[in-house]
DNA sequence: TGACGCTATATACTCCGACAAATACATTGA
DNA sequence: TCAATGTATTTGTCGGAGTATATAGCGTCA
């Protein structure tokens, strides 16, 4: 029998590594916190009828609910339960966290953020690393751009290079919190590829502009790698921003499918 | 008795918060690895002994580990293990890593990265804010302002209220990953002050600059706002620049206190 | 000799039941 | 009216037992 989600009851894809519960309790219970299956401020019911519920241990539960507040998620105390804390306080850049919020669809002011963060940091981390990048990043970046080209972004090996070359070129820059924002960055530049697949638009060749960012770097020019990053992401912004727009209309429109 | 840390057998100041077992052995399981003392790659003892020589249960101590793997930095399997993670994976961002970190002597290429960090991204997030802000973000950075200039850096209150504006100012940007940056951003903040004031330097009066950032935001210029930002910002990197090359020369020197 | 499969074992994972500590809330008293 | 006190509810902590899983070592077979 597949595994399902104990909190909507709706079956779930199997994570790969072997499932924990109290992973996919925490799983469970942060997706439906940051859908909104649960508001700010509510409280959880208590420990042992929730665990009863969930048809877990309540050590399991309460493992569960340790990572949920790890993240900022929840925060429990005796007597007051844990409750939902409201959602600025939730640590956006965690990769699990973000991972949460695209299990479901997710709001569009959190893709239009990560565009921006993306505009903000990339160029800038491009810049960087046309300056500190060492020979064994311009490695890593070669092959990625080729495996882009190989098996193309209709792939999974493809998305999967285009990833690796953003995380190379954060990586090249040198700067440890840089570094650490390269699962937020990567789930914006997965979405990229899944909202324009979704609408099957291929409008423009990634690769010229890859490649671009490549060279400068290689040449250790980092105005010219800020500008070419800036261009790749801006060019990738405005091709989900149609795809989007697209996508929107199509739902006004009865019966689309 | 004052409490003391697990590991390291020192005092420790309590948080304020009543503390909780599975949070202290966290904490100071989490200094301990951020701080080197625990390398990456190696595993901890086994839950058992090692819950026994901290003198908590094993439920506690297991809570502990959820909440140092749900920040990445550590990482659990059967019959392998916890074993401590590879530092680029751990969640630099997540506000008590960042705690962690400063709790004892900060790596200075952090600190570096910080400061790289806040150059790229507060000035762009001031650009926002100029277009996005609404009144009440104006209230908020007007009474940071004016609890700066009312307490000085040199108090508890004006620090806070420093970090205040800044918070207000990417609260500001309407962007909800940068919103999730404040705590990173608040880090850097406060350890300027920090490496300053250890110092005993006041080279510049931080108002005039903060006021320029104020107006440009109230005023809805975009560019101005970001240029500002960026004077702001890189005055307190150059201050902090110079303490700390007087800090480490003045470690060189032998007996200097 | 090498590759493959089996087994033994160490480890984390899960469960259970009990008790302790904390705190919001009602009650009582001044 | 307010403060001290008590009480009930909830999370927090504990110890112990059994399960699941991954590694390493051994043995078997080609």
């Amino acid at each position: 029998m597949a595994p399902t989600d104990r909190i909507t009851g709706k079956p779930r894809r199997r994570t790969g590594n072997p499932a924990r519960i109290h992973g996919t309790i925490a799983h469970d219970l942060g997706v439906a916190i940051v859908s909104g299956q649960y508001t700010p401020g509510e409280v959880l019911p208590n420990e042992i009828d929730f665990s009863e519920r969930l048809k877990v241990s309540r050590s399991a539960y309460r493992e569960a609910v340790r990572i949920l507040s790890a993240k900022g998620l929840v925060e429990s105390r005796p007597k007051t339960g844990t409750r939902v804390t409201q959602p600025e306080r939730w640590n956006l850049l965690d990769p699990d966290v973000l991972a949460w919020y695209f299990a479901t669809e997710p709001d569009p002011k959190l893709i239009d953020g990560l565009f921006e963060l993306r505009m903000i940091i990339e160029p800038a981390a491009a810049a960087l690393a046309a300056e500190r990048r060492e020979s064994h990043h311009l490695t890593i970046m070669r092959e990625a751009l080729m495996n882009m080209e190989r098996h193309t972004l209709n792939t999974e090996e493809g998305q999967s290079a285009d990833r690796a070359f953003h995380d190379a070129v954060l990586d090249a820059s040198g700067n440890m919190p840089l570094r650490s924002l390269s699962s937020t960055i990567g789930a914006g530049v997965r979405w990229t590829t899944v909202y324009k697949a979704r609408k099957d638009e291929l409008p423009r060749d990634p690769m010229p502009d890859h490649w671009r960012v490549f060279d400068a770097i290689a040449a250790g020019g980092p105005d010219a790698a800020r500008s070419a990053m800036a261009e790749l992401v801006g060019g990738a912004l405005r091709d989900t921003a149609r795809a989007l727009r697209r996508s929107q209309t199509a739902e006004k429109t009865p019966d689309a499918g």
